[in-house]
DNA sequence: CAATTTCTCTGACTGATGTCAGGAATTTTC
DNA sequence: GAAAATTCCTGACATCAGTCAGAGAAATTG
C-alpha cells in the first residue's frame, strides 16, 4: 500500500466531505428537519405509497407517520386512503410541496454550477470524477429483491425499454407481464442493484412454477456499465435461481446487444435453438442449475 | 451552462456523498455518538485546551463540558487545571483514549484503501482527484483571524519554515518572537485560511505600534498551490492592514522564492532598498495604503 | 361471520444535539 | 482588597431521530 497516494485519497474524500457537509448546512437552513425534507424529496411529483416510502427510506412506522403528519400540517403534501385497499395510504405533493422540492432541488444545482465554474468545464477532470463514481457506485452497490410491481422496478424497465428502442431502432413501450406472479417468489424474482438513490442496473427471472425460469430484463445503467455490473447480476440471479429451488434457466437476446452476448457466453450459458417465438431474437441459450 | 455537464457534477457528488454517509455509518457502528467521538479525534495525541477545543468545534460551552464529561468517564481522556492559569482546562488523550483515534482512524484508511484498489493506482484518476480537491478547497476555503501563538498558527509556521529550510538547503526552525504583541490587534494579525479540518496557507501583519507594519510568513500548504491562494491571502492581508489603520506595509523576501516574487510584483508591490539586516533576503518591497 | 392478517397511526419512551441562564472558581483590574 | 472579567460548569429546556407496544380500521382467510 502506497502511503502517499492513500494520503492523496484521504484528502480527496475529506475535503469532498467538507462540500457535502456544506450542501446539508444549506439545505438545512431552510428551517425544515432533514428527515422529514427527504421524505418529501422521495414523494416527489409522482407521489408514494405510505409502506413504500418507509421501506424507501428505511424507518420506522411511527417515526415515518408523524414525519408525514409533519408535512401534512406544513401543507406540502396530502395523505389519502388507496381506493383499492383502504388500508394502505399515498402520499402526493400538493403545489407548495412541489415548490419546496424544486427549491431544494436548485440549492443543490447552484452549488453544483459553483464547482463546474471552479473545473471550467475541463473535460480530464470531468471524465475521471464520472469513473470514479462509477467504480465506487459498482463497488458499494447493494442488491435488492423488490416487487416487480413497485416504481423502482418500473423506472428500471422504462430505461431498459428506451434502451431496447434505441438498439432496434423500433419504439418499445414496457407492458404488463399477463402473468404478475411469475416474476415473484417462490415462482421468480425481480432484482435490482442500486447504490444511495441511484439505480445501477437490474435482472429478472420469469418462473413457471415448474422450477424453470427464463432471464429476463437484464439491464445496467448507461452511467455504470464497463464494471462486470452485468456479470455480477447475472451471478446474483443464478444464486437466487438456486435459492428459489429452480434447475434450468432460459433465455433469448438479440445480435443487437453484442456485449450481452459475450456477456452470457463467458458465465457458461449454453447456446441452444430456438425455443420461443420472439420476433426480435436471434440467440437462446440455457444453463442446468 | 451545459446540463449534461452539471448532471455529471451532480451524480458525482451524488456518489460521493454516499460514500462519505457510508463511513459516518461505519464511525458511528463503534457505538459513540459523533460528537464526543469529533473532540476526541480533536484532542488528539497533542492535548488541547478547553477553550480551543469549543471554538474549533464551534459548540456551546454548556455542551462541550457535557461531552467531555462523557470521554472522562469512559475513561479516554483526562481534563486538568492549567497550571499557568486554573480557568483554563486542558484535554489529553489516555493511552484508552489514543487506541479509540487509532481504531477510527483505521477504519477510514481502510476505506481509503479500498477505494485505492478500485482506482487501482490510476495516476491520471489519482491526479484529477487532486485538482478538484485543490480547487473545492481554495474555492471553499475560509480565512480567520487566529491567535499567533494557537496551536494552529504553530502548525502553520512548523510547515512554512520547513518549507524555507528545502529552499535554502539550511535548517531554519520556528522561534518565538520577541514581541507577542505585534502579531495581535490591534498592532498586527494573523490570519489563517482553513477548509474544514485542512490548513491552507497563513500570512501575518508583524505592526510596530505606529501606523506600521510587516508582512511575514505567507505560506501557502504544498496540496493547494497554483490556485491563487497566495493572491488572496495577501489581499486579506491588506484588507485587515487596513482595518487596523495601518498605512505602510513591508516586506523581504529571497531570490529562492520566485513565485513570491511575482506574486508582490504583480500584487502593486514597490521593491525598495534593503530596510533590515534579513541575511537570507535579497529583494524588498513597500506598499502605502 | 369470526378469526387472523395487514397497514397505518398514536402514545410513551430513549438518546443525541443544541440553547440559554446562571453559578463557582480564578484571575485581572481598579 | 473589592469589583469586574474570564473560564468552565451545571441545570432546565427544546428539537430531532429513533424504538417499541399496542390500538383501530380494513382486508383476507377459514
Amino acid at each position: 500500500m502506497p502511503e502517499p497516494q492513500l494520503d492523496r485519497l484521504l484528502r480527496f474524500t475529506r475535503t469532498i466531505a467538507a462540500e457535502e457537509a456544506g450542501r446539508e448546512a444549506a439545505l438545512a437552513a431552510r428551517g425544515r428537519p432533514m428527515g422529514p425534507l427527504r421524505a418529501l424529496m422521495a414523494i416527489g411529483a409522482a407521489g408514494m405509497d405510505v409502506g413504500a416510502l418507509r421501506d424507501h427510506l428505511t424507518l420506522d412506522s411511527g417515526l415515518m407517520s408523524r414525519q408525514l403528519r409533519q408535512l401534512e400540517e406544513d401543507g406540502l403534501i396530502t395523505v389519502t386512503p388507496d381506493p383499492e385497499d383502504a388500508r394502505r395510504r399515498r402520499a402526493a405533493c400538493t403545489p407548495a410541496g412541489l415548490a419546496e422540492i424544486a427549491a431544494c432541488q436548485q440549492l443543490t444545482r447552484d452549488r453544483a454550477a459553483e464547482l463546474h465554474d471552479l473545473l471550467d468545464g475541463d473535460e480530464t477532470l470531468l471524465a475521471a470524477m464520472d469513473r470514479v463514481a462509477t467504480l465506487l457506485a459498482a463497488h458499494r452497490m447493494r442488491l435488492r429483491l423488490i416487487d416487480p410491481d413497485s416504481a423502482e422496478a418500473a423506472a428500471c424497465l422504462r430505461a431498459y425499454y428506451t434502451e431496447l428502442s434505441g438498439r432496434f431502432g423500433l419504439p418499445f413501450t414496457p407492458g404488463t407481464d399477463p402473468d404478475p406472479g411469475a416474476l415473484r417468489p417462490p415462482r421468480g424474482a425481480f432484482l435490482m442493484a442500486e447504490h444511495g438513490e441511484d439505480r445501477l442496473g437490474c435482472v429478472s427471472l420469469r418462473g413457471d412454477g415448474l422450477g424453470r425460469a427464463e432471464i429476463k430484463c437484464l439491464w445496467v445503467s448507461p452511467d455504470h456499465r464497463g464494471v462486470g455490473l452485468g456479470r455480477r447480476l447475472m451471478a446474483a440471479a443464478e444464486t437466487e435461481a438456486r435459492r428459489l429451488g429452480l434447475t434450468r434457466l432460459r433465455l433469448d437476446t438479440s445480435r443487437h446487444l453484442p456485449e450481452a452476448l459475450t456477456l452470457y457466453r463467458r458465465a457458461g450459458w449454453q447456446e441452444i435453438p430456438r425455443y420461443n417465438d420472439n420476433p426480435f431474437a436471434h440467440h437462446w441459450f440455457e444453463k442446468q442449475l
